[in-house]
DNA sequence: ATGAAAGCGCTAACAA
DNA sequence: TTGTTAGCGCTTTCAT
């Protein structure tokens, strides 16, 4: 068995390369940073070596001199209103990969869940991150404020909903584009009383998405009236209000803020012996797992995750390289899975 | 409005506070990192300095001193076998809090999904790293043994399958148990025949849950000819082994080696006018959000992720200060949450 | 109990 | 095109 080495044992330094390869420290530097400066044969020697030896910069050393650590915070909270547990996990996969391609990895904290600001202040004062990544935005967005006092580059997944006009990058999803999305699903279903299952009226996502029902339907000349319901996020709280709505035989289609309220409204249909698809239509929001796996399975609004984290990883490029961000404000669309909750046949 | 700020700006140094506090650096270094050395008048006056600047030491300088970047490397990948994303999250999560407690904090990486090794050795070159914690463990263990090799501390999620006596230090949960207590737990619901759906043969973890159903019915003197079925992670897939199983009348259990699988049969149960619970008691594995939204709910087999992840942290700590490590391979039971899938009445 | 000196590995600025 | 010098902010060693 060979004998255990530590981490710091035997690794190859600047030194150790522009020794063997003949050059000075200055030129291994450049053969790394800036290799155009050097002669072909120079630059393809000092290669040969770095690949020989194995060598790759230290990161602290790097880090103390640049200032640049080519880390990005990420706040890491439990599910979030608005986002389950495996969105986040989406999300967050195309961010580490996308952030890759130039070098930079994700650091995750934590911080008090009663202080949105706990974390971001430490790890900035201690220069342990470029910038950073913010998710939960649904509450306000006073981490933005922060981090535009002291200058830190951030980028949010959500748009600030109490400062319309803020100026920071932001990238976020149109809940009331999905929200109508749905609903017109529906009424090409041949759905006239189409309810509206959502969240309580704090939540800003909640109504937006909402938003997207009631334009929808007024586009439509449907009446609203009495068909929007605001609930707790919850699968039984969604089945008893879909009883009530169902006592009126003509609602007939459901669009709801989450699957965990869609999924509620399709235990209702069973209770009640209604068929999801041909006799009732239901949808619902963020293409989660419950949404797949539901009987018969449950139509959703996806949101294009992925493509959120690409846009947050460009705007955070140009935001670090001082550039002016051009488009600091994007909204993505998101689509619908159609599932057999809202198939007729 | 206030200019923009870079990061680097005004952040007060060693230097700043020791000038400031009338002492050297090297006291102020001291009142950080030694205070029982100070005069204790001497440690307050430090100490009032470092707080009245907000001085937090820099990260990278320390790193580069101490070769102890406090970053643990973290592969993240896409939705892996037996762990579905939610799990990954509630995972993550309580590791991120209690790395934080003792100042680290969690690097998350990508790697080409073909080569399970890609990654961890840049990150220890560049002592970008202090350890690492290993979660996809259920394709053999070659990151362990590499980082094993270049003597890189680590701990695994998951045991070394085709190496049981392997000596890195690992946690894993008991699936084997788990599955033994869903199996147990129909058997006292008075069900005889219970049917296995599971997954492929290759999967080690599908076997390891396998066995438990297995000795759970040699326990109870029931026969399992015929009975284990294995087949992929995939709802239809299960409602189609569900419906033949059924065909005997007498088979009126089944445990379930995932949630997805769990669902399938409930679905098959549905098709067939039986109804959960009553007529046919149904265990899935992992508490995932399927689980809790199915109808009627499906009872499932809860792993102790925050607990694993609290382990693998302590052991972490442990190999991080060179210490022996006493018990080097920690196994965790799961429980079973009983939801109506199982309940007679 | 406190201070001075040295150096971790790297890159920016300048000199050759 | 390449080499020399200096210094990022910290901690370790040794002297006081």
């Amino acid at each position: 068995m060979s004998p255990s080495r530590r981490l710091t044992d035997a690794h190859p330094t600047l030194a150790t390369v522009a020794q063997r390869a003949g050059v000075s420290r200055q030129t291994v530097s450049n053969a790394l940073n800036n290799p155009e400066l050097l002669r072909p044969d120079t630059l393809a020697r000092v290669q040969a070596v770095i690949e020989e030896l194995g060598y790759t910069p230290n990161r602290a050393a790097r880090q103390l001199r640049t200032r640049s650590s080519h880390l990005i915070g990420l706040r890491f909270e439990p599910a979030q209103e608005g986002t389950s547990n495996a969105m986040m996990d989406r999300f967050v996969h195309t961010l580490v990969e996308t952030t890759a391609r130039t070098g930079h990895h994700i650091l995750l904290f934590s911080g008090d869940p009663a202080d949105p600001l706990d974390g971001y202040d430490e790890l900035l004062r201690a220069t342990a991150v470029d910038a950073f990544v913010i998710t939960d935005t649904y509450a306000g967005t006073p981490q933005a404020d922060l981090l535009r006092r002291v200058g830190a580059p951030f980028v949010t997944f959500g748009r600030p909903w109490d400062e319309p006009d803020a100026q920071h990058p932001w990238v976020d999803v149109d809940g009331a584009c999905g929200a109508r999305l749905a609903t017109e699903h529906l009424l090409e279903a041949g759905h006239r009383r189409i309810a509206w299952i959502g969240w309580e009226e704090e939540s800003r996502i909640g109504e937006d998405r909402r938003s997207g029902w009631e334009s929808a339907m007024d586009a439509a000349g449907e009446d609203t009236g009495g068909l929007g319901i605001r609930i707790t996020d919850n699968v039984d709280a969604a089945r008893m209000a879909a009883h009530a709505l169902l006592e009126d035989p003509a609602v007939t289609g459901f669009a709801c803020a989450s699957d965990t309220l869609g999924i509620g409204v399709l235990h209702a249909l069973h209770e009640r012996g209604l068929r999801p698809g041909a006799d009732v239509g239901v949808v619902g929001f963020d293409d989660s797992m419950g949404a797949q796996v539901a009987w018969p399975g449950l139509t959703s609004v996806r949101q294009p995750l992925e493509q959120v984290a690409v846009e947050i990883v460009d705007l955070l490029h140009t935001v670090l390289s001082l550039k002016p961000v051009l488009e600091p404000a994007r909204m993505l669309e998101p689509t619908l899975v159609v599932r057999r909750s809202t198939q007729r046949s």
